[in-house]
DNA sequence: ATATACGTTTACGTTAACGTCAACATTAAT
DNA sequence: ATTAATGTTGACGTTAACGTAAACGTATAT
């Protein structure tokens, strides 16, 4: 089945979301669902564009953001000039990646110290009461 | 010197926010800087805080999260109930991090591929020019 | 003395990303 | 035939995180 189909609800509860947001990101264009009479029909390329959308969103991107990362991918470049913007827009959404990646591993380190401390000061509560 | 202290407009452009943001983050209760008349003066902790909370803004977490992840490090655990609870604690947070480092690796990975699909396309086109 | 650079408080404005009704249509189940 | 579930279109409300502007104080350079 490569044409598998979805309602909105389907997507919400799949997806942990409301189908207001979904709605929404139809108003705002980041899906265009066909219809079948009055209802949304969402085809498995719509559901990955959501779940895109979504996975940026969890690392802070806008809709907008997701979108621009998102729309890489479909070639609507031709010429060498387009080719090269393209990439270089492509550079500088991983630099900031990058730079996200750093700042999560320093926080993670942070908060292995403090777990770590906290095991420690656990044990000599331990020790302490013997 | 330990104890160096800062303007507004110091840390301000250090961190490429606006005086309005740090004033903002001091009503919100993020930084608490101490005043000489009528002026804030900045130490270096409460240079580190905005610092960590701006670290937090680029990955997405709100003001309230950020300070949430601070406040894990000053230690107002005394209890073994507290610090059990802090341990749980440290633990979301850390999954959390996790799956936002995922899905930046997931993003990467796409990037990179668009890339050098790129500069295949770049290479093929001067081949085929001669 | 006066500009100008930096700071202050107060207060209203703005944008993104939805939430929350209300009022109604369509279909499925009893 | 009537609930009940699921869907629809407005339209107004809300929250976070500042922006922006007014009106004013203070210090320093010229």
């Amino acid at each position: 089945m490569p044409d598998q189909t979805y309602s909105i609800s389907d997507l919400a509860s799949e997806f942990g979301v409301t189908t207001r947001t979904i709605r929404f990101y139809e108003e705002k264009g980041l899906v265009t669902p066909r219809r079948e009479g009055q209802k949304r029909i969402y085809s498995a390329a719509d559901r990955v564009r959501i779940k895109l959308i979504l996975r940026g969103k969890r690392i802070g991107m806008t809709l907008k953001e997701s979108v621009e990362i998102i729309d890489l991918y479909d070639p609507e470049h031709n010429n060498e000039e387009q080719l090269h913007s393209l990439i270089s827009n492509v550079q500088e959404k991983r630099a900031r990646l990058l730079q996200q990646k750093q700042d999560i591993d320093d926080m993670l380190q942070g908060l292995e110290e403090v777990q770590t401390l906290c095991e420690q000061a656990l044990t000599d509560n331990r020790k302490g009461r013997r």
